[in-house]
DNA sequence: TACACTACTTGTAAAGATTATAATATAATA
DNA sequence: TATTATATTATAATCTTTACAAGTAGTGTA
């Protein structure tokens, strides 16, 4: 299942003539096989026993071409460094507020937004981001165990 | 009106112990007049011919301390710096992917969506964000120009 | 297989935003 | 006006990301 979505990626690859080095496809099958939206130094740290040559630039590069490839969405958000995923279906992200964790949640798209910002501003809308922020399960169980 | 509220800021801020230095002050008289949410840099610049000795340190340093009393508000989008506002009232931006203007509108907010959010993902909500993307009324046109 | 071409990786330097630190200056208050 | 805590300044440091040059390695062709 996982396999077949990898191996789709690496022929996307393979037709915009990209080539697979094993750093490549280090990063890409890291990123298919995580859920907590890494940043590039987590991608790093995490292949740097695979890899101990890696250099910081080859994660750097290669994120990029994922994303110009259209395989990885990048993330920025308040915090320093940016985030990374390869899940592209349509979804929002909540985000604790306290530990940073990030997860994944569907909601109906808000096209109704796009369509009214275009009308009262004149902008040409090509898409929007929208996140929730709040404290997840863990951190309000923790919080409450502190307090006693 | 702007007056009543630059002198508001000022007495919120006396109340919780804050000085007004002639720098602070000129900050927050910055952003209040401001409608383009400037970076650090921008305001920075701006009060260089008024304040030739100045540090960014100084500018970094208030807009924290407007920050923490509620007066200002940071942005965090993917390019490299934040932006300041002092708009509090309820609204949402667009972003010009192009020039990177950043204009303020209207729409009811997205209570139905923290609420979905907060029931699927256990978390507890405390608010969200959202910005459209596309391409402002001038870059359009300007797009338009360069074709013929 | 040998060659050539191009893309990739590596190591390091550089850029840019922000924060930390220490010394000096100043606003608020009695 | 004197005092004291807070703010400013100048500079160094930190952190993320990008740029660059040199070497390496896939890939296609003869």
């Amino acid at each position: 299942m996982s396999e077949n979505r990898l191996q789709k990626a690496i022929d996307t690859l393979k037709e915009s003539g990209v080539r697979i080095t094993p750093q490549r496809h280090a990063v890409l099958d890291y990123l298919m096989n995580s859920i907590v939206h890494p940043t590039a130094d987590d991608i790093y740290k995490a292949l740097e026993g695979k890899f101990p040559n890696m250099s910081v630039a080859t994660v750097y590069n290669n994120l990029r071409v994922l994303r110009e490839n259209g395989l990885v969405r990048e993330l920025t958000y308040g915090d320093a460094s940016s985030r990374f995923e390869c899940n592209l279906s349509d979804h929002y992200h909540i985000i604790c507020e306290s530990c940073g964790k990030i997860v994944d949640f569907h909601y109906p798209s808000l096209d109704e937004v796009e369509s009214l910002a275009q009308k009262v501003t004149g902008f040409n809308v090509s898409h929007h981001r929208m996140e929730v922020y709040g404290i997840c399960k863990d951190c309000q169980e923790l919080g409450i165990k502190q307090q006693h």
